[in-house]
RNA sequence: CUGGGUGUGGCGCAGUUGGUAGCGCGCAGCGUUCGGGACGCUGAGGCCGUCGGUUCAAGUCCGAUCACCCAGACCA
């Protein structure tokens, strides 16, 4: 891609209404757009971070048997009045709108009763267990206060797999695959050695649910945890019979700010008892679903990967996320001419800036944007047929020559 | 929701006791520059968040309202 057929420009100073960093930097880099408090429009570079982590995040699901759906947005409210949860007074951060013939309508906060209901429609055996689906959505929460950028806000994508077991030992057993794939996604991610499965409330269902929480300063959520962090809780079940139950003492835990990038529940019957999913057993029984469901916030991910890379220069991004692998500037006509072939060729790896800017200004950019590697060909390099080559995490720069560049 | 703070060109800001709305960045043109956010000249761009009031006169004073930020509470 060139910078110059974008309309994203960067911008030299921070707006001063953000002030978690990962939002200055996101703004000022060009890859979000906040149109007002917790909505932010995702920009080119930014959609391709959101893309790269759905694009894991479904290969991880996949590989243990997941599905991918699609479902709606707008919410009939019926199936949320069988659960109670479409009052306000229950779930109060409901958006909620009419049609124009009459009758109202919901934007989903999550998709538990949607997803039961749909599903009466095909489960109906033994033999159509288990089901495993999942989609990327965007959801509504009528947030009291949005904050930290794109941490929190009150329309954001969420990837959310709902699980369908003929009984519990089958859940569990799914489950712990859940957990699995979860702790692939997030070393994937390059969150892997700041994420912890974290014991959380599990509401009335299941004693815990388990929270996927990131050490993060600007996280909302505060978490204990022992010597080598074999066991890790969120503060809202620091109780003395949750700690002797998990055989650690208060007094040897520390604490730390986490932001949670993922939540898994076992949700039993809760959803399927008062919405009907039932199926047949072989014994010609009718029998509730077992249910489980598990979230993770695609653009908080994001969020919290911005914020734990960035340095005083811009963000860094993980290769495995970064929207290009290489930032490459070209000084001198030559360069130039040899960039332009570069580019043409390796359009999805390469983000060439062609900008008339200086060259300073363009180190500058390709620092605050943060692709994994800046590439510089110039006449200088170029009388040593090589180019040079700068990793952005450790700043370290090597000349390398032409032959070498693989794409 | 409670407490605190802020609303003035695209962005960051200044604006005194009320008296013709300014600066920096960015933007456009010309010229010089060209490996770490260059420089000179010229120029475009603003109902001062909104509504109402006081006044000969309001960015400035008064009232209301909306929005945004921070801390906390909340987070099914």
């Amino acid at each position: 891609m060139k910078r110059s057929k974008s309309f994203v420009k960067t911008l030299r100073a921070a707006p001063k209404d953000e002030s978690a960093k990962s939002a200055q930097y996101l703004i000022r880099a060009g890859f979000v757009h906040k149109e007002m408090a917790g909505l932010y429009d995702f920009l080119p570079l930014g959609l391709r971070v959101l893309e790269n982590i759905k694009s894991i995040v479904r290969e991880e699901l996949n590989k243990i048997g997941c599905e991918e759906l699609q479902m709606t947005a707008l919410q009939n409210p019926e199936p949320w009045k069988k659960t109670n949860r479409f009052d306000d007074q229950e779930v109060d951060i409901w958006f909620k709108t009419e049609l124009s013939a009459g009758g109202e309508l919901g934007l989903a906060p999550t998709h538990e009763e949607p997803i039961t209901t749909l599903m009466r429609t095909y489960i109906e055996s033994y033999k159509d267990l288990p089901v495993y689906a999942y989609q990327f959505q965007t959801k509504f929460r009528n947030e009291l206060r949005a904050k930290s950028g794109i941490l929190r806000t009150r329309e954001f994508l969420m990837k959310d797999l709902y699980s369908f077991s003929p009984d519990e030992e089958s859940h569990e057993q799914f489950y712990h695959q859940a957990e699995a794939a979860y702790k692939r996604i997030y070393e994937r991610l390059g969150l892997g050695d700041c994420t912890y499965e974290t014991f959380a409330s599990g509401g009335i269902f299941a004693k815990f649910s388990h929270e996927f929480q990131t050490i993060l300063d600007v996280g909302e959520d505060t978490i204990y945890f022992n010597k080598d962090k074999s066991v890790v809780l969120n503060e809202e079940v620091l109780l003395p019979e949750v700690l002797d139950e998990l055989g650690v003492k208060k007094e040897d835990l520390k604490s730390a700010r986490a932001a949670e990038v993922g939540n898994i529940f076992t949700l039993k019957y809760k959803y399927s008892e008062p919405l009907g999913l039932e199926y047949t057993n072989k014994d010609g029984e009718r029998r509730p679903v077992f249910m489980g469901c598990y979230g993770i916030g695609i653009s908080r991910v994001m969020g919290v990967i911005a914020e734990k890379y960035a340095d005083d220069k811009g963000l860094v991004w993980p290769e495995n996320i970064a929207p290009y692998k290489y930032y490459l500037i070209a000084i001198g006509d030559e360069a130039e001419k040899l960039a332009e072939e570069y580019e043409a060729k390796n359009s999805e790896t390469i983000l060439y800036d062609d900008t008339s800017a200086r060259p300073g200004e363009k180190f500058k950019d390709a620092e605050l944007i943060g692709l994994p590697f800046r590439l510089v060909i110039s006449d200088k390099t170029l009388a040593d047929n090589s180019a040079e080559l700068t990793n952005r995490q450790t700043g370290e720069t090597k000349l390398i020559p032409l032959s070498d560049l693989k794409f």
